[in-house]
DNA sequence: GCAAGTAGTTACCTTATGGTAAGTAATGAG
DNA sequence: CTCATTACTTACCATAAGGTAACTACTTGC
């Protein structure tokens, strides 16, 4: 990590360091959709996370309490992804950030076939 | 990087590409609280990030249209970094999480005041 | 004429990160 | 008896990312 350590600074610095980093806010965002997801739902819609470091990902949302982990020894076995409580309280801001999204994809995509080239400044 | 590039699926994914990323929110959130700051001034609020990322993260901001940066060739140089109007449209989403990171410190805060170790569940 | 100050850049090296492939467990189907 | 299935885990290797130190430019102040 790069981050380092949470509990130093300031509550954004740690939360950043909860949520940030590659797949991690896609996850989370995933999870704030549906509500409960397989492992194997979670891969099919992430194609190129690779199982080693989606489990990672899971791992560590989980121990960050944001996410639950229910395991079912079926054979073979289930698994399913939910948020916490905790976790929920980031879907305001995941949905306000995808509309942020929508818009400037939706610009860009007129910007693009308007023959413009590719990058918007200002 | 790892979220591959922009232009592929939902307009979550290039989103999270451009603004994800260690220490590039924690940029924008400051930038989006001060409306102008220098080189100088953001590496000094972030005293664990390196000239050298600290150059590369402006520079992928600044192309992806989000921040501006005004070189003044003073002596010695000037170069003052601002949100464009399209980086000015994460603020809310900004503000958003430092409210629920604010919240989640205070909660932890007194966990750890009551006793109980770290990690919190459910 | 030397140091200071800003905002970098560059080279070099170390560490972290991620991919791939193989293996595991348990059971039901064929 | 073997395969398929799910959700991993492990070992091994390649690449990416980041740190450090040194260097640049230009002018003012001493």
């Amino acid at each position: 990590m790069t981050e380092k350590n949470n509990h130093n600074q300031c509550p954004m610095e740690s939360i950043l360091g909860q949520i940030m980093g590659p797949w991690t806010p896609y996850i989370l965002w995933l999870l704030s959709n549906e509500d409960k997801l397989r492992f194997g739902e979670i891969s099919a819609r992430m194609p190129d996370i690779s199982a080693k470091v989606l489990t990672d990902r899971l791992r560590k949302l989980e121990s960050s309490g944001l996410i639950n982990r229910d395991y079912q020894p079926t054979v073979p076995p289930t698994v399913n992804y939910s948020l916490t409580a905790r976790g929920t309280e980031l879907h305001g801001v995941l949905e306000g950030l995808n509309k942020v999204a929508i818009r400037w994809d939706e610009e860009d995509r007129q910007q693009l076939s308007a023959g413009k080239p590719v990058i918007a400044a200002e």
